[in-house]
DNA sequence: TCTGGCAGTCGGTATCATCGAGTGCCAACA
DNA sequence: TGTTGGCACTCGATGATACCGACTGCCAGA
């Protein structure tokens, strides 16, 4: 029964109270005063605790664990504070306390710079991206694996935006002729190839029977419009009248590299399995599967938690949302989602993330997903 | 209490004793005289019911529900020996009783010719395929939410193999030089584009720092050598000592096109959320999914699914396989699969297929996988 | 060969008592 | 004022028990 107190690391995010004031509704009291050390101590154990259990946890578990130098009562006292301020709750009266989506931002936002990953993550993250050469669109599918098998979560990787990219080629080939509604029609590819490794391609309706040398000689010039050129800069070329065949072209170039949400950048879920380890409720698990199906709603429920980015001092910025902050996606109440950009160039062109359950080991997948998200954008940053 | 028997339908597969035989080796009793029509009425209605309910099925309700005109202690009897003879079990011996695989398997053989699907779901069909113009990949991707979609399984939609498609376009591009291990490297990325529409590439790597004009040779050689050529007579060509760079270029094409177990053939699965409802355990659930985001195992399955096609005198030849049928894929135990192929000009070029629980509304199922497969044949037909 | 009747089986459900982890509060104390 | 030990109370989880009902299996009679 030692019961000496001690001065415990205090750092709290000062913006804290107003990023989540405006968000949980539920809790106006205006007690936004930053934790007490030994508060945001106990938050932090209960916490990690239910993060390893999953299961309530009481007054008398913390003491036991030891890493807390006071009485079982303190806690109770304290836990009732964090409860009454919204970090914790209790399922029942006389169950364990639960950490609430303000707990964990709390804590998300309490951790320092990501930790040291064992050394055998490291080696394999290594190992995976050293790997000879492979398809773009392989690589981002199977690190999104990767992440997954890191993680134990289910990760989603959103292939590099066509901004920055150069356009190294432009090429139209006519897929034949066929009879639609009773007129000739002409069906045409348009395939371009970015700086990026991207492929991207578009289909043309050509209207009348255009001949393979028409056809060459729009490529020809599509070649000398577009190539080299910076994929962001392509802007519609103003037709007077009939478009021409070339100019059809490059408005379907410009249809094949903008995203929309019909059409999005490409996005590689992987590892959506795992989810069914993280929740109980089945129709949990269905709901959450059938947003990731969703590839849209996925590239916008990135982009969200990539807005609530923290800028630390060191190392890449990690993007976290939790449960009710992207309440827009409502079947995504008990998830959270750890994301990171990867660079290219010094230039952020896509990102890679992990989406679990709100109870989640956030020190250890923001320190993966950090980790992956480097090792990818220098891999890409190759060529 | 009308006790009027019926003579029943009785069309019993004759294969069906030989192709059961050698796969359920539970069930050795060498009593596999085709089932008298009453049984076979009894065991279907079984399914039907058992399908309907998800619970096991008495007597009584067997009776119960009319079309049977026997009494609830004939029909005991007879489920007695339909589960001697390995259709049916029954979990407890309280309970009622729930179809064997064997039965399950009975029953897909005796259905006739697909049943007619409702209007609106043929509408939907023809609507769907009706749409513009979409690429390919696209295509596909929504085939297997249109498929899961109308049944609600989970539905897997394989692409069109190269075989009988022609090489359209055959382009070598640079992605540039880098650095990797000290040395000077450079990287090109072929890209092929198939008279099917598909785009395939593959990624070469260069050892010296080849120049753009070596690359536009090439790709000129290339388009001499490949275009026009049908995609599955592509040979290596026999290379004398060091291969130059078209040679190179000619073996990417063939890997390009040639699917692998690394580097599969297109495939496409939609829906998988929906099988969290086909379940109950989630054990079960979690590996179904999982074998469902390995892509060469799906492919795998299909086509054992495939090889398994009735030949029925009418319409396309549909697959099934159900349960201990696909014993390999030992997650799948609880599943079955229906499976058929898409004809392109008069050739089967792929399949499309769902995957739900053995408990599967086959007749349901194999309605709308006819279908589809049809309408996709069409569609690709018409270039 | 079919049928009605009846005994027997056994899982599912409801009820009830018990247990124990955990809280909340209070008085005492540093 | 903040911390602590003690104590009453709550309430879900667990386990025992009984009951119900849906089924089967069997048998004797039509």
């Amino acid at each position: 029964m030692v019961k000496r107190r001690r001065p415990n690391d205090p750092p709290v995010d000062s913006s804290l109270a107003d990023r989540l004031g405006a968000r949980e509704e539920a809790f106006s009291t205006g007690v936004d005063a930053r934790l007490d050390p030994r508060k945001a101590t106990i938050l932090r154990a209960v916490i990690e605790q239910h993060v390893a259990s999953g299961q309530p946890v009481g007054s008398q578990h913390l003491t036991a664990s030891g890493s807390l130098h006071v009485s079982s009562a303190t806690v109770r006292n304290d836990m009732s504070v964090l409860e009454r301020d919204g970090y914790l709750t209790h399922p029942h009266t006389s169950a364990g306390r639960v950490p609430t989506d303000k707990g964990y931002r709390f804590f998300v936002d309490s951790l320092g710079p990501p930790a040291m990953l064992p050394e055998p993550t490291v080696a394999r993250v290594a190992d995976f991206f050293g790997q000879t050469h492979i398809e773009l669109e392989r690589l981002l599918a199977e690190t999104s694996r990767l992440l997954s098998s890191l993680t134990d979560y289910a990760a989603v990787v959103v292939g590099p935006t066509h901004d920055a990219a150069t356009i190294l080629s432009a090429q139209l080939v006519s897929l034949g002729a066929h009879q639609r509604e009773g007129t000739d029609r002409q069906v045409a590819i348009l395939v371009l190839v970015l700086s990026n490794g991207a492929i991207e391609k578009h289909t043309l309706d050509l209207d009348d029977a255009t001949t393979e040398q028409h056809l060459s000689a729009a490529t020809a010039q599509l070649t000398v419009q577009l190539v080299g050129r910076v994929a962001a800069g392509l802007r519609l070329p103003v037709g007077h009248g009939a478009m021409s065949l070339t100019e059809a072209a490059c408005s379907a170039a410009l249809h094949a590299i903008t995203p929309v949400d019909e059409h999005p950048d490409d996005v590689f879920v992987g590892g959506a399995a795992r989810l069914t380890r993280a929740f109980d409720a089945v129709e949990t698990i269905r709901s959450v599967l059938s947003v990731l199906e969703r590839q849209y709603v996925v590239v916008g429920l990135m982009r969200e938690a990539l807005g609530r980015a923290s800028e630390k001092s060191s190392g890449p910025s990690i993007g976290t949302s939790i449960g009710v902050e992207h309440a827009v996606f409502d079947e995504l109440l008990a998830c959270s989602v750890v994301v990171a950009p990867y660079l290219v160039d010094g230039q952020p062109v896509g990102t890679v993330g992990v989406l679990g359950p709100t109870r989640m080991n956030y020190p250890q997948a923001m320190a993966v997903v950090s980790e992956v998200s480097l090792a990818l954008g220098r891999r890409l940053s190759e060529n």
